[in-house]
DNA sequence: CTTGACCCTGACATTAATGGCAGGGTGTAT
DNA sequence: ATACACCCTGCCATTAATGTCAGGGTCAAG
């Protein structure tokens, strides 16, 4: 299959099934005249790729155990858990960050709401969070 | 005060300084060789903008009301509320969107540690979240 | 032989704030 | 005058996946 097909069957942009390809993720033959024939294995090998990369995984991430869980269970792959354990770690981070973020806006928004009394906590800045 | 000098006051970078400048976030006057001059009311509106920012708020938006926030408490300028509501629905977006995916992470690491009985929920995939 | 639907590579743009360099001027103390 | 600590502008890089050109082949149908 060639890669607008592929690019169907997938929802993938062509765009994308390149670079997944330019990436070491995915490595279709190329025909006499230069084009790319996907095997049929290839369309459940993208739709892995893309399920990891809206886990918000890297395709550096992926290209380290795709090959591996493409032939058997995530679970019997070893270097999956540790990706997963960091990516876990990074992801707890932001929530928290942006739960920071998110209570302090959601203070200042009170505050606009009931400012009609006092003034307290409203000029004085909250030097708490921090970014990056 | 010079650049150098708000800088270590400030904990902003001179870079950083220079592109709040560019963006129009402050107004130094420049000495007649050149040379930034700062008020001593600076070193309060850079923190101001930092701490904007480290609400994600960009320059622009800050742009939009800081001239207000400088002169009279926060509450009073109409400006701020609505930029506080759609950045507080973004976030509330992300945290869902991240929360949706540490759930699946977890999931996934909990079928690693449990993985010796049954193969259920763990080969196939989740479709369910999306990104950007 | 021309049209139109494919395919190819290579390159630049995107986002937002910041870092960092090159190349050069200023000012003060020795 | 020479060193040294400042300051200036302008420019490129950063991140990661994707969009989008330009400029060019391939191939089947008419």
């Amino acid at each position: 299959m060639k890669i607008g097909e592929l690019s169907r069957r997938t929802g993938a942009s062509i765009r994308s099934l390149r670079y997944y390809e330019a990436q070491g993720l995915i490595a279709p033959l190329r025909e006499s005249n230069g084009y790319r024939e996907y095997s049929t294995l290839a369309e459940e090998q993208v739709r892995t790729i893309r399920f990891y990369l809206q886990l918000g995984l890297t395709t550096e991430q992926i290209a380290g155990f795709l090959n591996c869980v493409l032939s058997r269970p995530e679970t019997f792959c070893t270097e999956v858990l540790p990706v997963y354990e960091s990516k876990l770690a990074d992801i707890e981070a932001q929530i928290a960050q942006l739960t920071r973020i998110r209570d302090n806006l959601t203070d200042r928004i009170a505050s606009f709401r009931g400012e009609s009394k006092q003034g307290e906590g409203v000029s004085k800045r909250d030097e708490s969070s921090e970014r990056r």
